[in-house]
DNA sequence: GGTACCGGGACTTAATCCGTCCCGGTGATA
DNA sequence: TATCACCGGGACGGATTAAGTCCCGGTACC
């Protein structure tokens, strides 16, 4: 069941949004017994002409009936609603935790794919698609948009595909990180995600953390700074979000800094910051690519990141304050507004 | 997950119109390999603008891909078709065979509930829903409006509920049939129409059969008589359809014409009349409410009936050709269209 | 190098949606 | 019993959207 509503969610969003409001309007009238309808408009927070377009249709419907005392639900509507209710629960709960999550940030938009996509392949290609849906949606013409690495930005990677904005968008890096296993790097999405929305990309290929001796002498190097004056143009950024110690392991960081990131309650980990649970950046070091204050910056931040168990780390993120957009999944929002909650 | 969709159409009926636009619209590009709007337009029988809408919004969706070439599907867009095409299968189905019974006989409209209502009393229900909700959609304001008995006929009167023009209606039985148990009876179901629908009603307190002799001293009646032409300015008929030997049993037909009708073939029953397999009528008896001529007459013939084995029943009144809207369920829809094809 | 078909932009018209206001009726209350 | 607040429904005009139609520059294939 779940299936088909996936698929509906993609084939038809406007019509499930449309049965969302219907089931809200005679859920309402079930639990008022009679009520008028502007009455019903002030409660459900919609105008009275609208209302009154779903009151008619309902009552065209069967589902509920009116005469001059009010309207009231009629038994085939009362069937209906039990019958509906957990398919809405369902389909709507994910809605709700969106707008929690959404407006508790101040974010532009939320959206949570339904599932685990720890445990489910299917659920962390969802994640993808729903990150490229979200990126063919904001992305401007002519833009530069910086990208991370990890196992969920190659899964947007191959989930995007060629719009005319994209065709005019270069793909860059957010940082170098060579750490990482070839596929997974922040170049091969780039180059991955070029690729499939029939844009341009230019790589970084430098280590991502570098003592200052060796970063001082990077900057002497015409090509690489040119790359990164580049990248410094974007103006949207998608990135990743991980767990900060899994992150420090995986990008090979020095066991002192490790300790040290340990001892400060290190978090999270996106675009090359570590973050503790409040938000606060625990780790300054040379960067290589993308600086925090080109992140404050900008003009779309995107994160997306799922699964069991990462939601600490995103909420840690979101704490920082400067996400637009978050793209995860039911198993993380859960965690998230449970969180968010105690 | 049927049920679900069952309940899906009661809140947003264009719902599984639209899906299925889009699905054809896809399903025509994956075939194709690359079309054009026009070449496309032309061959799904859609307009080029409304194409144009649904092909923006697919790729939207990242379902399918825009180039100078032409459109092509996505990966996404394969996946998807691939998941929802047995679903479409099964949901189509009965929306194929409504049009194809629909246009055989010259229908107005044609509505199948999926199941069987034979075996299933939810089935049943459905198909008094669905007949109710036919009833709603073509009902004119101060009609009279004639119905049969029959458990079918009772099952469609429970789902009946007040709307402006139906309060303004007069229900009435098509015929006395007195025959019957009270509550299957033409009378009873007028009655409980009347009162979920918020008119009136008046009822023929005369069996159903009846010799030259007594059908002459009724016509005396003036009561009698003036109900019998209240019942003939009905512009509209409700009926059920059934086996004719079960019927003639249920009516307590006599013997010797229970034989003449089996001797000629008699198939089916509806609203007191006799067919046989062509929808000839077998049987002119005197009649008591409506004539056939009345029927004939009539802007609006609404036939439901359902249930495993009633398909050449209703096949037969079909036959007969005056019949403008038929509401039946999947089981009895196989029926009719495995006979209509050999 | 020509041609036919491609997508997309633009404009107009038709239709629908929706905000707004009013009216007569009805049920509860004082 | 008189009053009043709230009921549904009718009406209407402005705004928004959908859709028919035509054109244009680009691309691919012949």
């Amino acid at each position: 069941m779940r299936d088909m509503l996936d698929i509906q969610k993609l084939l038809v969003p406007d019509l499930l949004d449309s049965m969302k409001k219907r089931y809200t309007v005679l859920q309402h009238i079930l639990v008022s017994g009679v009520v008028g309808r502007r009455t019903l408009a002030a409660s459900i927070g919609s105008t009275e002409r609208v209302l009154r377009g779903e009151v008619e249709f309902l009552k065209e419907q069967g589902l509920l009936q009116i005469d001059a005392s009010g309207m009231r639900i009629t038994e085939d509507g009362r069937a209906l609603l039990e019958q509906i209710e957990p398919l809405v629960k369902d389909l709507f709960g994910l809605t709700e935790w969106e707008e929690r999550i959404r407006a508790a940030f101040g974010l532009k938009q939320v959206v949570i794919v339904p599932g685990d996509s720890e445990a489910s392949p299917h659920t962390k290609k969802e994640l993808g698609r729903a990150g490229a849906s979200v990126m063919r949606k904001l992305v401007k013409e002519e833009e530069v948009i910086a990208v991370t690495g990890g196992s969920t930005m190659a899964e947007v990677a191959v989930h995007l595909n060629a719009t005319a904005s994209m065709k005019s968008c270069w793909f860059v890096p957010a940082r170098g990180g060579l750490g990482e296993s070839v596929e997974l790097q922040a170049n091969t999405v780039a180059a991955t995600m070029a690729k499939k929305a029939g844009g341009r990309y230019r790589l970084l290929h430098v280590p991502d953390h570098l003592n200052d001796e060796a970063y001082q002498s990077l900057l002497q190097d015409d090509h690489i700074t040119e790359i990164f004056h580049f990248i410094r143009r974007a103006r949207m950024v998608v990135h990743g979000m991980g767990d900060a110690m899994v992150m420090a392991r995986r990008r090979k960081v020095d066991p002192e800094t490790t300790a040290s990131l340990q001892r400060e309650g290190a978090l999270a980990e996106a675009f090359g910051y570590y973050f503790d649970r409040n938000g606060r950046i625990l780790h300054k070091m040379p960067t290589v690519g993308l600086r925090i204050e080109d992140i404050q910056a900008m003009d779309t931040v995107i994160g997306v990141a799922g699964g069991h168990g990462k939601g600490e780390a995103i909420l840690a993120v979101l704490r920082h304050g400067h996400e637009d957009v978050l793209v995860t999944d039911e198993a993380a929002a859960a965690e998230i507004v449970q969180l968010m909650s105690s």
